[in-house]
DNA sequence: GTTGACTCTATACCCGGGTACAAGGTTGAT
DNA sequence: ATCAACCTTGTACCCGGGTATAGAGTCAAC
């Protein structure tokens, strides 16, 4: 099939199948006499293993390296599983992160007391120098 | 002081600082007859406010309008807690979606019942189906 | 055999949030 | 008076992950 379908039936953009094909996480496909790219069908599975892989927070120079490493055949289940959990790892780490702003965010929020005077505001308190705050 | 001990003081670099300026999150500081940036110590305070709201997860584009809303006076406790609500729920929103990655992947790997043996890695699975493509 | 939809390459642009020159002018201490 | 360290503007570049455009060639249905 050519670009077009594929696209569609992967649903991604045109444009990206080509970028993805630039950077190197799609083989560079056939082509016919006219130059146009010719895929086969296992191009959609392999577009949507990337769009699955990106959901779940891989980067694309992630998802690269799970790719090289399968087309090497050097790819061990402890190589695999160890990039699974290097991005768990960065998952926790994100989540800790926001949960500390999230924190940080209520208890300024909890702790104004003060429904409509604004100057007690903790917004008001970060504008006025960092007196007390977290 | 010159914008030099201002970016020192509050640990940002120079650019940084007329970055802030041009986007409209700094106002413009006097100028010498030499055309040199003439600020005032409460520039320091009014970075480190920009960084540590930013450090709360607020965009630059959010403590504009903070800044914006104190500018015009327009601001009541209403706008400023109305803003940081959107914050809260926008981070409850990204560790609601970070979970469920950390999820699926943790379940990969659970589920992967092959400490060595690879076609049964979840990993694999995602790649299963096109066989040839890198 | 012409039309309209498709594809090709190359290049530029978008977002946010900066960072890095380059070529010139100023400051201030010696 | 010299000289390093500072400042000015303007421009371009970086990251990631695309999206948009122009100008030219190709495919297929009628």
């Amino acid at each position: 099939m050519r670009i077009g379908k594929l696209a569609a039936q992967a649903e991604v953009n045109v444009q990206t199948i080509r970028l993805y094909e630039r950077i190197g996480l799609l083989k560079k496909p056939g082509r016919r006499k006219s130059g146009y790219r010719e895929y086969t069908d296992d191009a959609v599975t392999f577009i949507r293993f990337i769009r699955q892989a990106k959901s779940l927070g891989f980067t694309l120079n992630e998802i690269k390296s799970l790719i090289d490493m399968r087309e090497k055949g050097s790819h061990t289940m402890a190589d695999m599983r160890a990039i699974a959990q290097a991005r768990l790892r960065a998952i926790d780490e994100k989540i800790q992160q926001l949960q500390a702003m999230r924190e940080a965010i209520q208890h300024g929020l909890n702790h104004c007391g003060c429904p409509e005077q604004f100057p007690a505001c903790v917004f008001v308190q970060l504008f006025e120098g960092n007196e007390s705050n977290p």
